[in-house]
DNA sequence: TGTACATCAGTGAACGCGCGTTCACTGATGTAC
DNA sequence: TGTACATCAGTGAACGCGCGTTCACTGATGTAC
């Protein structure tokens, strides 16, 4: 359909074609090579050398695409406002990294290639993203702070999860569970045992 | 000195010297795997089978090995026992991480093999550990909830820190950060916007 | 409208690599008599 | 104390695998005259 069947040679549009496919296969859980994606894809070893230059490049382009999604599920309601919505943003996050493990593994599981300018502005939005929201539901405290404070802890569960470190279950009870952990530790001043902190 | 040189057939204690090494390739940042290890050790490709039925064994020998270390480094002082100890915990779990990278990823990027003993026992005690350390802290919170909570906070930090997704520089900068995060999503409900949780 | 030709997206054979694992083997060790 | 022999820890050649990448190529496309 979006792909018209033309003469086999040439194909219409493989860049587009081989991201799609190997976006399935990380998806399916399949491993990922430039050789296997062109396999799949029903092309040459060595046709992917016309679209990317190298292997890292169609990593790059996947992590892209990966980042972007992200973006657009955790920027599919409103900014969250309360602590309760910032829950919500994690279980979200979490929720991405079950679905697509081995994309989220492409997206965050090396350093980012700086010269793959797409690469980079789509990490920089997620980043935004997330400082934003954090900054809005806690408009006291140190940005920066609380920003990589609220992200790790669910790139962490993210984390945890994919490698069968906490019981998994259903994704309704990773969504509890990443919920209820997210409540615990901000509302967990209330209940600290004697400290040399006694609040701001 | 501890292993003696002995006529060049037998090894002496190759299972360990096996280990050793690998430990060090991996601190060295070298790729892992059966072949490098035992040429690294000098000795055949196929030594190694006498000691591991294959490498995945080797590997959740490491796995087990690098979880006793982040125990005791964990254990090394007394258990905590207000927030800033927990930070601290979480600190010198992130540490540990930044230290010794690829065998961080090997003892917590696979699922646990329930077939190692040794590994299955470790991983148990790391997690004792944590769940310990939170319920001590925050009696009264769901001690599930806020071990996990703590757990992934730090985890989170470490694979952010390790894959360069935030600022990295000096040993101490990194621990600064962990510091920071903590305090600031335990501190955070204080200065939470409106919100529909009031406390417990 | 028809033909010549430059451009470009594919092909397919080949390279060298390191891997995990098997197999039949051999050299050293230590125990039984 | 000396010898025979079982045991065991190594060797080294070989297997088949998939990988990333190179190279010279060829088939299809579309533009200029």
């Amino acid at each position: 359909m979006s792909v018209p069947e033309k003469s086999s040679y040439h194909h219409g549009d493989l860049r587009a074609s081989l991201l799609t496919t190997a976006m399935r296969m990380l998806e399916a859980g399949e491993p990922f090579s430039l050789r296997a994606v062109a396999r799949e894809a029903g092309v040459s070893p060595t046709a992917p050398y016309r679209h990317f230059t190298d292997r890292d490049a169609l990593e790059s382009a996947l992590a892209a695409h990966g980042l972007r999604d992200l973006n657009a599920d955790l920027a599919r309601g409103p900014l969250p406002s309360t602590p309760a919505d910032l829950a919500e943003f994690a279980v979200a996050y979490v929720e991405f990294a079950m679905r697509r493990p081995a994309l989220f593994r492409v997206m965050f599981g090396n350093a980012c290639d700086e010269g793959s300018a797409e690469r980079v502005q789509a990490a920089a939005a997620i980043h935004g993203l997330l400082g934003e929201a954090a900054s809005r539901v806690f408009p006291d405290a140190d940005a920066t702070a609380i920003a990589s404070a609220g992200w790790a802890l669910a790139h962490g569960m993210a984390y945890l999860h994919m490698d069968g470190k906490l019981p998994a279950g259903s994704p309704g009870e990773v969504a509890a569970r990443v919920r209820d952990a997210f409540t615990a530790i901000v509302g967990a001043s209330a209940s600290a045992a004697p400290s040399t902190h006694e609040g701001a």
